[in-house]
DNA sequence: TCAAAAGTGTTCTCTTTACACCCATGT
DNA sequence: ACATGGGTGTAAAGAGAACACTTTTGA
């Protein structure tokens, strides 16, 4: 597993606090694309799961933080990265929540371990093609998988929350930011991104209007047609201009 | 000083870090409108400025802190506050800025002060109409004073950067939602609030389409005209109906 | 009655919307 | 040839911009 760099896990709970900024976490909600419906990576623990996450060392920015943490989860090299939320609410503590898990990794649970303390997280959503991603579990969670957002299952703290106010934020970004083209592999078609565009605002968006406005922007470089795909005419393949993205 | 409830200040350097959350702080640029120009208010210490700002509580959200540290500093009961971002770069550490002034206050500077650690600060800013505050010192600084954005004086650590981005969001912010309103009294007119956008967007707007805009969106409520203030025709009054101030 | 400031109306333009039509290609 | 899906054009509706006109009131 190459992109973990996490301390053995017993020394992680009893010494993290010497490594990471106490009270403070990051959450990443990963979103990517497939079967025309927006998927959110999550990992498992216990019968419940969670969003990719962690904490902040202490020479590390908030934004390299983030960063540092999907690429240890998914092996991207440079992920598309935006700031979603602070949740900062006084009551968001999960010290009864790790407790029974604790045990299973021989950590004795004491009150006043760092992580039972109060957290502040600073979540951000990151846009993925997820053909591009190698997800890994950590040392802590058994599992991870592709989840519709419309069909989250039980999740711990209020990672739930979290989630959906990334998809709520999507919506309203999409209308400033040409961002979307990373939910798809780098080289696309109109009628792609005109379907990922309806999914995400879950509206019906009248074609020729959309092509327009897309190529209007003038990010998009056209590419000669593909051939033969399917059955009709081949849509022509677009990809974003070189500094250009954003 | 009836808003202030700091603990005393040696104590606050020396035991700061078992009643606040360590590594975070909180500022709140708090910007007013006066003589045409948007104010920004400052506190002194030495000879440089900072924003009004402090820590958050082990048993209060980071809302309910940025509030309170604004109520802290200018007695009003329930300010608007809007989330800026986050400043969380790892270098974000001022401990020898502190130094100097530490001493002044009698407490001994040591490295390994709860104060000197590296901060991740969440910025808020805060529309105030200026006449409704009443500002005050704290035990730290020295003055306060408003000024204008344009105008900044030489500040401590990244609070200029803070100062103007706050003014940068604003700009963007006045196309959603209907904040502005805060920034005048409660009954307004309506070239008053025009002459407030375009000082904010620092461009002329068309008289006619502004009033047709703000009128349309139905949060206006017009009052009998005042009389006999200018020489010309007067203008009406509006304030802004209940349950809509979003 | 004139000037100054406020408020409203009119016209023109540009964008958005809805839908129709044309193009390419495999069966 | 035609069914299928991609791409483009066009006319109607709506929103935005520019500017002119009317109203009110003190001098």
């Amino acid at each position: 597993m190459p992109y973990l760099c996490f301390m053995d896990i017993r020394s992680f709970f009893e010494y993290g606090h010497e490594e990471y900024l106490p009270h403070l976490s990051s959450d990443v909600v990963v979103i990517g694309y497939a079967e025309e419906k927006l998927k959110c990576l999550l990992l498992r623990i216990g019968a419940r799961w969670l969003l990719p996450g962690g904490f902040i060392k202490l020479d590390e920015s908030v934004e390299e933080a983030a960063s540092r943490i999907l690429t240890e989860r998914t092996g991207l090299n440079d992920p598309h990265l935006k700031f979603l939320s602070v949740f900062g609410k006084s009551e968001r503590n999960f010290a009864e929540e790790w407790k029974e898990h604790l045990e299973k990794f021989g950590v004795s649970w004491k009150q006043d371990l760092w992580i039972n303390k109060r957290f502040v997280s600073l979540a951000y959503y990151s846009l993925v093609n997820i053909p591009d991603t190698h997800p890994v579990t950590g040392p802590l969670d058994e599992a991870f998988g592709w989840f519709d957002l419309d069909e989250l299952p039980p999740m711990w703290m209020d990672h739930r929350d979290i989630a959906l106010m990334a998809r709520h934020k999507l919506r309203s970004d999409i209308r400033k930011d040409l961002v979307t083209h990373h939910l798809l592999p780098r080289h696309f078609t109109m009628p792609q991104l005109h379907q990922l565009h309806q999914v995400i605002l879950n509206k019906d968006l009248d074609r020729s209007r959309f092509q327009k406005q897309m190529l209007a922007t003038g990010f998009f470089e056209r590419l000669p047609k593909l051939q033969k795909e399917t059955r009709g005419r081949n849509p022509y393949q677009y990809r974003i201009k070189e500094n250009k993205d954003h």
